[in-house]
Order: C-alpha cells, then sequence, then structure tokens
DNA sequence: GTCGTTTCTGACGATATAGTCGAAAATGAC
DNA sequence: GTCATTTTCGACTATATCGTCAGAAACGAC
C-alpha cells in the first residue's frame, strides 16, 4: 500500500502514546513531527497563505515529496494542525476546570487556561489566530470551522453545567464566543502595542476585569431570559 | 510625467472633496475607486494573500496594466486601503465621542462607534481582522503597523482627556488595546456561531457589559497606580 | 480638425509554485 | 546475505502570477 496521506492524527495504531513499536515507524513519525513544526515555525513568519510546500519541506529538512506522501496538501496539513492544536487547548481547558461549581471561578479558570497554554506557544497562537481570520473570510481553507466550533462547544459544555437555570443554545454560543473573543483579542492588540513580553502579565491583570464583566454578562442573560420564558428570539 | 503609482489617498489635489474639475480627473478617480472596491471585494472572499492582481483587475473590469498605473503593488495597495479605512473609522468614533465627560459614556460611545461602523460594512470589518492578523506574523505587510497604532493612540486621546488621574503611556496603551481588542475578538467568533446576521444585535448586547468590565478595569489601573506613584514598571 | 499628455490595455518574458513520478534508500522478515 | 515493503528523494511538467512595455485610446488645449 503506497501513500496513506491521510489526515490523521497519527497511525491509527490504537496505542496509547508516542511509543512506536518498529524502527521505521518510528522513523516516520520523526518525520512527520519534523514536517508539522516546520510548517508552525513558517506559518508563524509568513502566515498560512504565503506558505509554500518547498518552504515547509527545505526548514524540515527533507525532501518534497516526503511531505505529499504524509499529508495530501497544505491545507490537509492546516486543517490536521488546526485540530490538535484546538484540541490540546480544549483538553487544557478542561483538565483546569475539573471540579469547578461556581460561574465566576470557572471563568477565571477558562481564562487562565487561554493564557496559561499561548503563554509559551507563540506560534501556536499565531496559528489560532490566523485560523480565526481565516473563517472570517468566504472562500478560505475548507473543514477549519469544525474544529472550532467543537472548541466553543467544550467551553459551553463547561458553562453549562455550573450555570444553575438552562439557557438556550445560542445564548450558550453567545456566552463561549465572548469568553474566547474576549482573550484573543486583547492578545491581539497587545502584541504590536507593547515592545517586550510582557504580555501575558498584561493580559493577566485584566483576568478581573474580564471575569466580571463575562459574569455580569451571563446574569442579565439569565435573568432576561427569565423576564419571558419562551420569547428569545430577538433578544 | 508617466505613471504616479503613488499611495496617496487621492490626487494631492488639496480640495476638499470628490468634485474633480476636469472629465479625466474625474474618469481617472473612477478608475481607481474601481479598483479599491474590487480589491476590497476580493480580499473578503480569498483574503489578502492569495487575491492576485488580475482577480482585483478582473472584477474591476479593467486592463492589469491600470492597477500598476495606480498602484505600485499589492502591498502598496494594502497599506492605502488600510490607512483610509482606519481612518474613517478614528473619524467615526471621534464624532461620535466628541464633548463626552465622564468615563463610562465615552467607553460605550467607543464601543457604540465600532459596532455601527462595520454593521453594514462587512468588507471592511474582514480587511482589519486580516490586518490584525497580519501584524502577528514576523514577516507580514510592511508599513501595516502604523495605521494600527494610530488608530490605538486615537482612542488613547480619548481616554486620556476624561480620565482624571494622568495614567502611564504604558496603561494607556493597554486600556485602548483592551477596547479595541474585546470589540472585535467577540465579532470574529460570534461570525461563525450565528447563522443569520443577527450578529451586531449579539455584540450590542454585550455593551453594557464590556463598558463596566473595562471601566473596573482602568479604575484598577488608576488606583493601583495611586499607591506606589513611582513604581509601575512590573505592575 | 491637430497635437501633446494622460490614462488604459493586454500580450509577453521571467519567475515561482504545485503536485507527480520513477528511482533510490531504509527497513524488516527471512 | 536476499527480497518485498515502506519511506524518502528531487528532478520534472504544467500552471499561475508578477511586473513590464509598446502601443492604443481618451482627453484637453488649441
Amino acid at each position: 500500500m503506497i501513500g496513506t496521506a491521510i489526515e490523521q492524527p497519527m497511525k491509527s495504531d490504537g496505542n496509547p502514546a508516542k511509543a512506536a513499536r518498529t524502527r521505521q515507524q518510528r522513523r516516520t513519525g520523526v518525520t512527520r513531527q519534523k514536517l508539522i513544526e516546520a510548517a508552525k515555525s513558517v506559518f508563524a513568519e509568513r502566515g498560512l497563505d504565503l506558505t509554500t510546500i518547498d518552504d515547509i519541506t527545505e526548514r524540515a529538512d527533507v525532501g518534497k515529496g516526503t511531505f505529499y506522501y504524509h499529508f495530501k496538501s497544505k491545507e490537509g496539513l492546516i486543517r490536521l494542525m488546526m485540530r490538535e492544536m484546538l484540541a490540546e487547548l480544549v483538553a487544557a481547558i478542561n483538565k483546569r476546570c475539573a471540579g469547578i461549581e461556581d460561574l465566576p471561578t470557572l471563568l477565571d479558570r477558562i481564562i487562565g487556561a487561554h493564557i496559561e497554554f499561548f503563554a509559551n506557544r507563540w506560534e501556536d497562537y499565531v496559528l489560532y489566530f490566523q485560523g480565526r481570520a481565516d473563517l472570517t473570510l468566504q472562500e478560505g481553507y475548507q473543514g477549519l470551522e469544525t474544529p472550532f466550533v467543537n472548541y466553543l462547544e467544550s467551553i459551553e459544555e463547561l458553562l453549562d453545567a455550573v450555570i444553575k437555570r438552562r439557557l438556550a443554545d445560542l445564548e450558550l454560543r453567545r456566552i463561549a464566543c465572548a469568553v474566547a473573543g474576549f482573550v484573543s483579542g486583547y492578545y491581539s492588540f497587545a502584541v504590536i502595542a507593547t515592545d517586550n513580553d510582557t504580555v501575558d502579565d498584561t493580559l493577566r491583570s485584566l483576568r478581573g476585569a474580564l471575569v466580571a464583566s463575562l459574569a455580569r454578562f451571563i446574569n442579565e442573560s439569565v435573568s432576561s431570559g427569565e423576564k419571558d420564558g419562551s420569547e428569545r428570539v430577538a433578544w
């Protein structure tokens, strides 16, 4: 069988983690990972669109054909990377938010998880932001909505478990958008505004205000929902 | 004299507005504007990077050479468009915020100005967001920082005029980042989250919470600044 | 109308990139 | 060692895009 080139997170080995049995599997995994990390690195420099396959293979120090052996196209690679990165982010958020009962603490943890996650992973942040920007386009990369929607949904689940009154789907989605949008929105401007890398500290200092804002927003949603139980179309 | 191709907002005519005296000047202005609007339209579909000169000239229904007669390159056009769009946004913000004395009202107006500005100008919003995303790259388009920094600075000026205690530059900048980042950050996620175009209503409903959050953030900055007058490096 | 200037045109050469493919290298089983 | 299989390689073709340029068309002055 020649040429897998499927977008699978790894050899669908079923095995837990990094331990690849044979030397060949190990070598393949290394090459694949080299390509992904090279891509991440170039993406953070030139952006998704202007990065060429040659850029990636040259930085990964492999032949061009090797890329196409592992991935169907640049778009396929982007899908894969976005999926994996957001899955990691979701995992970090969930880990950080296990067992929380009250809303303000949960919001603080969710925001904190974002900050910690991106703190030392600039390339992932660029990937995240470039992906979001791509979503605003009519003809962006295919299949990028799904991982982002999943990411929003996992935030919604956390919130839903803590908020007493049941919220409408649309309300929940709006709150999740607010959480995700606020964090990265501020981040994106802070980038051009501060010289050194005090960005994280800066964002951290905004946390309290953000949590208060979101808690208030959610409370308003809940109470406005209570006033007229059924009518929530126009808000 | 052949080939202007400079990035000027218009013929440096000195004249106020649209009234171009001669037919030739009018025709040139129309062509130029056709190109800009065609570019805006294609940018909103394919993004800045993947848009080709041919895309633009074809949509504008002019020959390819015409583009190079008016603009030096795609990058030059992007700079120009970004500058003009942000200048318009700043003008709208300033108009909406004239004579405001208290901080919460000012914040509300600034946010409101953003919402109103982008409400019926989807293509401009995409331009704005794509530009911001480009700022995260190491090798993005040249000369895009300046207009964005100017935009932040004009927000800072408004805030500085209202806040009693003088804030350090860095603090002001952070607050401006927060305002700009929050608004567009939420917007960007709401895009993929809601089917219809209730995005504006949604954002509007967040306004109160945002204003409260920012006011609190600013108050914290001010009071924390009062506690130790000189020490504000690490915050 | 003529004529000099400005504006527009699209074919063209140069270059860059995507994706393919046959061959080579590495691996593992024997 | 042999041999089949997996993985890697990079030259190659086809295509797309940039930016140029000589000339055409529109214009304004006369």
